[in-house]
DNA sequence: TTGTATGCGTTATCAA
DNA sequence: TTGATAACGCATACAA
């Protein structure tokens, strides 16, 4: 297997300088046509492709943005898995059970978004998953700008990248730092959400399932709810009925323990869609029926939510468009680094479907 | 805004070479601990952090592998999302109509896969869009081999980069080429559906709903079907009896186009599950009953397939696991670069859930 | 329009 | 255990 060429072998095989091989990558207008043909041939012909290192370093930026994931659960995946085309197949009954649907979509989403802004902008995306500081200042040197969802990476980290490249965090508030933050209007949306309960169907008898207690999500998202109770003039709870941890599963596992402890209430307002989705699983299983009997929201908008019966009434929250805005944020933040700390919000949308009896 | 720190820097506040700081990070047991303690102070003292261009450049190794996407539908993702915080919500009814669910499920697994495996591995991924050159061996030079979805770069392109480094081929089948490929077992999946369908349910009125003709992953599927009906004696098609386009809303005017005909076959055997979904909803939407009047199978297992109502009957293809698989295969073809090219199969489980009659 | 020469920030090879 | 120094492959300012 020969040596990969370089420019200087394009150089020589084209008969010209290595600038000019440059030159007809980065700025193929300064240089004249037939030398371009010539170049274009002698890349063909050695199978050329430019060293991103080297590009990157002599040009002074690596022109990729990097994307820090969460170590959720699951991300270990045991052992590689069998490779094997004896064509076999497995053949077995799958009841309904307590089944966590496999991806989290939210994350899929904004990296979906993440992807289609770099792309549009010519960036690439590298990912990295952030456990251990190894891979992950692996990640810090050879992108440009980072984005990371919050709460993923450790706040001394985070600081002691920031001192080399902007960081704009996503979802979670800016607590005292100066990164650049894109969240969605969870307040307004989950109050919003609390009044068309109470205004378009009646009920004054609503409790909140909440989530993890130190999600700034689930944090703003209860504020919201209490603070649409408290615009219908109804007593404000100071904790969440119950909480999950924002799983399906979980949520089902609440749902059973409030209707055996027999007090289900008219509506059950949920901090996320998977919980609501177990809460609506664990309802439906015990013969109440939604809306008539139970009320129950979600917040997310994800696809599973307009799939169920009935389908959930939820805020939507645009996660493709939150990667995006991640994205417009890190680059206008590189092309002036002295703008002071950005926050940006992104509307939600209330979704009106049946199980909150708006539709039949 | 200071110069970032380099080698350079960190060396001099810590009184010794670039190349004891090197090894700091590369070697550091090679270091005493005292010198290594003096290298870390000044690490954090500078806010210093490894340039990865310089380090895959001066390594010979970019420490990252590349995953190129395909130019799906719906990236060009229009103008950059509106950013406000007004907490404007805007509330509306979303009646269950013909709606795309957005992500794409089996892109967005496999991409996890290969993150998961690559993280294992301490690698990175770099993702680009395959459309146009530019970005695209933008990427090429930046990995040290790549991953990418058959039929999604140009075969000149993908053969100049294949000089390169090493290519690993997802889903499609060897078509000449050298490349390394991992797929699932599309023909036996297919083929044990079909038997099941014709074994368990007793029918023997069986229709292949497919998908794009030229589709590798549905060639191989009918052929499946085709193998099944074989095994059992039923004359076999040359042809399916309709095709989509994989998506569900396709599917949907299949199956009215289907029901309008008056000829709705016994069972209808789809190609994917968003197709079968998409059956599915029309099937039902006329009043005829699945499984009562008409079975229906899918194929992949995306989330959806257990959230519809009847859930769907179809063949799990471990979407997690090929991308997990690409990994391996290509970190096993870096290792050893003369190893002939490797075909890898992942076997496939037919999930027998209500849609087929198998559970109430 | 093209060529020359220097620098980019590491790693790695030798010596010490 | 540490240090000096030569690559690494490209971009770019400056000359021609």
């Amino acid at each position: 297997m020969p040596k990969t060429p370089t420019v200087y072998d394009v150089a020589d095989l084209a008969g010209v300088s290595i600038a000019t091989v440059s030159r007809v990558f980065r700025k193929p207008h300064k240089v004249s046509q037939a030398t371009k043909d010539r170049v274009n041939a002698a890349v063909l012909n050695l199978g050329y492709v430019p060293s991103g290192s080297a590009r990157s370093l002599a040009a002074r930026r690596a022109g990729a943005i990097g994307l820090c994931f969460p170590d959720f659960d699951g991300i270990d995946g045991g052992p590689a898995p069998i490779v094997y085309a004896d064509g076999r197949v497995i053949e077995q009954l799958d009841p309904p059970e307590d089944v966590e649907p496999s991806g989290d979509l939210y994350l899929s989403e904004v990296m979906l978004g993440t992807e289609i802004e770099a792309w549009r902008h010519g960036m690439a995306v590298t990912i990295a998953v952030a456990r251990g500081d190894e891979i992950f200042d692996n990640l810090a040197g050879r992108v440009d700008g980072m984005i990371t969802l919050s709460r993923t990476v450790p706040e001394g980290l985070l600081a002691h990248i920031a001192r080399h490249i902007p960081v704009v965090v996503i979802a979670g508030t800016r607590a005292g730092d100066d990164y650049d933050h894109i969240g969605t209007d969870n307040v307004a949306g989950m109050q919003a959400m609390t009044r068309h309960v109470v205004d378009a169907h009646g009920v004054r008898d609503l409790a909140f399932v909440g989530g993890p207690a130190d999600s700034p999500d689930d944090h703003d998202r209860f504020e919201g709810f209490r603070m649409g109770l408290h615009a219908e003039g109804i007593e404000l709870p100071s904790e969440p009925l119950l909480r999950g941890d924002f799983t399906r599963s979980h949520g089902r596992m609440l749902g059973r323990r409030l209707v055996e402890a027999g007090r289900v209430p008219r509506a059950l307002v949920c901090s996320n869609d998977q919980t609501a989705l177990g809460v609506l699983d664990a309802l439906l299983a015990t013969g109440l029926r939604v809306p008539e009997d139970v009320i129950v929201t979600g917040f997310d908008g994800i696809d599973a939510s307009q799939t169920s019966r009935p389908r959930l009434t939820t805020v939507r929250q645009p996660m493709r468009e939150l990667g995006r805005a991640a994205v417009d944020t890190l680059l206008r933040r590189l092309g002036d680094p002295l703008m002071p700390p950005q926050t940006g919000t992104l509307p939600v949308t209330v979704l009106l479907r049946e199980s909150c009896g708006c539709l039949a």
